[in-house]
DNA sequence: CCTATAAATGACTAACGGTCACATAAATCC
DNA sequence: GGATTTATGTGACCGTTAGTCATTTATAGG
């Protein structure tokens, strides 16, 4: 991901495009390393080994960096939802590949109230356009693998990525560690509760699918 | 909601609770004023003409503050779908309840990932345990109306509230003004898009309930 | 009126996202 | 291969804002 050893600048394409890839992946490292609360642009920069003017270089503010990881997240998720799914899995497909894609959960968690509230016009257009474009990706699975018809595949699919956008909010509290927290509440506070929640909503929607 | 005219100082519990109200009340107006992401502390302590110090006597810290006007907003639509709902009009009641109530739209689509991420402890705790508290009421109301049993009721309940929250999300991008936005993603920016979409969910939801 | 209590103040700090004048690596030219 | 040009990279600096705390003073009680 770094530049060859002897280079410091990336002139051609190819380097500036491996430099953002540098800058992405220290993003990532230190999501995972201090939470998504606790990254700053000059530990990223620190990260990347680059300073924090070149952070900026590669991306106009620091949503659009998280706005990319996400973009990456998000097509991760559908290719593997179009690869996987069967007619017998569709469900748990559904379910648990959102929940396994790394760092999906929790930027899709902070996608509207956090990432996209500072990002420039043009990239919030692009995104939006992209997650439509999933959205119909999905609802073609969904007629693939149910044979219901395409409008009721495509509200079932817009229904689905509700139910995602508001099962993923429960990512932001999940905590590894219970200790601390009221016995009533633990149900609330781990890990699981995305999955547990999103699988009622998803088995009720393609319940009401119908054959064409 | 402010102190008598010639008193300074809060003393009494009543006071005290009148102070407080007269600060939630400045936040509620810097929002309405500033919108979500402008408010600050020092404004909201000019409205409220107390000093910044004072408002860390009330609450510890600014998400504190949006937390308590959330648990406001969220007690008054518990409130009215108890007072309103009828078994002809429950679908459309738990729609636009919700859409209707001052502020609760842009303080749920920011609770998770904003509000909470800064609220102690204690409060939060309290705060999810009326949050469920809130789940079992609107579920008695399902049982109520529709004759559902009540385990049905309570899994439409949990559903109806994740996928309300994936629905406030759009509530962030909402604007008024559509000039700039291109044609094709206009319903993505309108503000009738959490009603758009949420509709959809309460019909499928509540579709799924059988009688007991 | 005097004293004790605690409510209120606002200058100050720390932290962080973002900027920009300047330095310099690397490509290009002769 | 030296000179010139281009634009990448740098990091000290800035503005903003949440939150703190030593100090002030309104109010209650004696």
């Amino acid at each position: 991901m770094a530049l060859p050893e002897n280079r410091k600048r990336a002139r051609s394409d190819d380097e500036k495009e491996a430099r953002r890839g540098a800058i992405l992946q220290a993003t990532r490292v230190m999501i995972e390393a201090k939470g998504f609360e606790g990254i700053t642009m000059n530990a990223i920069a620190q990260e990347a080994a680059v300073s924090k003017g070149t952070l900026y270089l590669y991306a106009a503010s620091k949503e659009e960096l998280l706005l990319a990881l996400f973009v990456d997240a998000m097509e991760q998720v559908v290719a593997r939802i179009e690869a996987e799914a069967t007619a017998d899995t569709l469900a748990d497909v559904l379910v648990q590949v959102p929940a396994t894609t790394p760092l999906f959960l929790p930027l899709l968690a902070r996608l509207f109230a956090v990432i996209e509230k500072n990002v420039a016009d043009e990239p919030l257009f692009e995104n939006k356009r992209k997650m439509r474009d999933m959205g119909m990706r999905v609802a073609s699975v969904i007629v693939r693998l149910t044979g219901a018809p395409l409008d009721q595949a495509r509200a079932a699919s817009m229904t689905l990525m509700l139910a995602m956008r508001g099962a993923a909010q429960s990512d932001v509290l999940a905590r590894r560690d219970l200790t601390g927290i009221p016995e009533d509440l633990h149900p609330m506070f781990t890990k699981e509760n995305f999955v547990t929640g999103y699988s009622v909503a998803v088995r009720m929607i393609l319940a009401g699918l119908t054959r064409s």
